[in-house]
DNA sequence: TAGCAACTGTTGCTATGGCAACTATTGTTT
DNA sequence: AAACAATAGTTGCCATAGCAACAGTTGCTA
């Protein structure tokens, strides 16, 4: 490995690259009427597809803290898109899952956001994203 | 393009490895008691090469909204490592620069930035960034 | 079984991101 | 010159990110 590459800004285009997607998304939510955030959809397609979780194991599949689930949860249940339910068996454990609303909402956006993961890689074949994923997942695998 | 990676979590992975990586620089700031966050030392380190700019050129440099360009400079300078200095020809200007200490705080923090970009990149080739690069640029290019 | 460790989730705090509204200044137009 | 448009930067607001501290619950162990 040369010096080229390691003081080259790969974190900075991440960050560029991640933000301008972010962006269009929210714009074109915004556009449509969609009244949710780019994050608060992530939750919802990950509450569609495992119906039933915790905010810990929402954490884990989205990468995120699991402060901020916490908070857009709270958001989420407030617009009604979302329930939360106590285990009986734990009472530590919420269930979480989305409401006849919420699911209306997971088919009305999808669509959308089918639409936008295509424009942004019209210019890029399958074998593109095998290595964009690849190598994301390396660094990913570097980093301790 | 298949359907496939269209519905491929592509945003997500960008997120995550942006986040581990963004997680990792905190943290070993902080364990080397470097006193500075992430975003600050990227407007640090671009501050330190291009010597004398403005908010609004930051903030093109660096992809970061004006308002936030703003307020991590109101940080640095209360660190005293940026100084704010008026244009004489234009009032509404203002000109930043980092101050004796900002560069010593550049030049402290860099071998650290380098090191932890060369674990990131440890398994990977210069093919490998030279992919990233391509395929990030295109997307950010696909993008309206 | 009493005490402690581990786990689940919430709240407080600070930082960043982005939109809208604002002030101050400069440039343009009539 | 007066009115208006454009530009530079700040502030208010809300959302997300992450750390620390906290409360409540459960599991383990001496």
């Amino acid at each position: 490995m040369t010096d080229t590459f390691v003081s080259n800004p790969s974190f900075f285009k991440l960050d560029a690259t991640l933000k301008k997607l972010r962006n269009y998304w929210q714009k074109t939510f915004d556009a449509q009427q969609k009244d949710i955030t780019v994050d608060q959809w992530l939750l919802i397609e990950n509450l569609y597809k495992h119906k039933k979780t915790t905010h810990n194991e929402l954490a884990r599949n989205t990468s995120k803290d699991i402060t901020t689930i916490s908070r857009i949860i709270e958001l989420l249940v407030k617009k009604g898109l979302v329930k939360r339910e106590a285990d009986v068996y734990d009472r530590r454990k919420v269930y979480l899952q989305l409401t006849p609303e919420g699911v209306e909402k997971y088919k009305d956006v999808k669509s959308l956001v089918y639409d936008m993961r295509k424009i942004g890689w019209k210019t890029l074949t399958e074998a593109d994203y095998a290595e964009l994923t690849r190598i994301l997942d390396t660094i990913y695998a570097n980093i301790p």
